[in-house]
DNA sequence: TGAGTCATTGAGAAAAATTATCATAAAGGC
DNA sequence: GCCTTTATGATAATTTTTCTCAATGACTCA
C-alpha cells in the first residue's frame, strides 16, 4: 500500500471511464477524458477555478469543467476534500469508501482505507436516536516530506 | 446530554463574547452580538448568503456579516459543517473539539463530544509517516424526528 | 462504414457570492 | 462626556457559478 499513492490513477483505463459514464447514459468525450487526466495527475486536488485555468490550455470552456467535475463526483471518481484554508478541492480517488490524510503544509493527500467507525456509529445511534448512515472523515497533519510542525 | 441541544447557546453570556473579542483586540459591537444571536438560534447552521438575508432586517450590511462570521470562526464560536448539498454552513457551537451528527433530511445538527480516534491516528502515523495533528469528522443520517430513510 | 440522432460543448451573458474601498459612526479608555 | 481608533455600511469591483443556445461530435443502427 505504501507505493499505491505514487502510481496515480492514470492507469484507470479509459474504458472504465466509458463504462461508468454509460451507466448513467452519458457519452465519453475527449473533454471528459482530459478533465479526468488533470485531476488524476494531482496529489493535492484542485479547486474548480484552478481546474478551469489549467484546462484553458486545452481549450475546454469553464462551463464544461463545472459540468464534468459534477459528473465525475456523482460517479465517485472525484471526491470533495477540505483544503488547508477550508476551500473545496476535488481529488481523484478510487471509488468506494475512503478517507484522506491531508498535509497542511504542501497539500499532499493520501488515501486512508482502513477505518472502522461502525461501533462508534452504533453507539451514537443508541445515544441520540439518529439513524446514522455514514460519516465524513479527514485527517490532517504534515506529510513525511514536510516534516513535523516547526516551532 | 440529551437536552443539551435544546437549550441552545443563547445562554452564552454577552460578557463571554466580549472577553473573547477583547482577547484579539476586537470590540464588541451590537452587530456582532446580533450576528451571534442569529447563529446561536439555528439548529441547522446558515450559509453566508442566508445569514446576510436574515440580517437585512436588522440593517446589517453583508460586508459586516462576512467579517463577523470570519471573526466568530477564528474565535471558535462558529464551526464549518457540510450541508446536505455540500455547501458550507456555519454553526454555533461550544468551543473545543467537537464533531457533528447532521440530519440529511431536515439539516438538524447535533454535537458529538465523545470521539476517540487517537489510536487510529497513531496507527496511521506509523503506517504513513504523516505527523497526524487532528481530524475532521462528521456523521450523517436521519434525526429522530425525520425517522429512518424512506423506501 | 456512413448517416442520423441527440447529448455535449463553448462562448457569452447573467446571476450569485465574495472581497475591497473609504467616508461615517460608535466602542472603549480616559 | 471627549478622543482615538476600530467597525460599519454603501458601493464598486472581483471572483465564482449558473444559464442559454447554436454548433459540434459521440454513439447507434443499418
Amino acid at each position: 500500500m505504501t507505493q499505491d499513492d505514487d502510481k496515480r490513477l492514470n492507469d484507470l483505463r479509459v474504458d472504465d471511464l466509458r463504462r461508468a459514464f454509460r451507466r448513467l447514459g452519458l457519452r465519453l468525450t475527449s473533454q471528459r477524458v482530459t478533465v479526468w487526466r488533470l485531476f488524476s495527475d494531482s496529489t493535492t486536488g484542485l479547486t474548480l477555478p484552478e481546474a478551469c485555468r489549467a484546462l484553458q490550455e486545452y481549450a475546454i470552456g469553464q462551463a464544461t469543467v463545472y459540468r464534468v467535475v459534477n459528473s465525475l463526483c456523482e460517479l465517485g471518481f472525484l471526491l470533495n476534500i477540505h483544503g488547508t484554508n477550508g476551500e473545496h478541492r476535488y481529488l481523484a480517488g478510487h471509488p468506494g469508501h475512503v478517507h484522506h490524510l491531508i498535509c497542511r503544509s504542501c497539500g499532499h493527500v493520501r488515501e486512508v482505507t482502513d477505518c472502522d467507525l461502525s461501533t462508534l456509529e452504533k453507539l451514537l445511534a443508541a445515544q441520540t436516536g439518529f439513524a446514522v448512515e455514514g460519516h465524513y472523515l479527514e485527517f490532517y497533519g504534515r506529510c513525511p516530506r514536510c516534516g513535523p510542525s516547526p516551532g
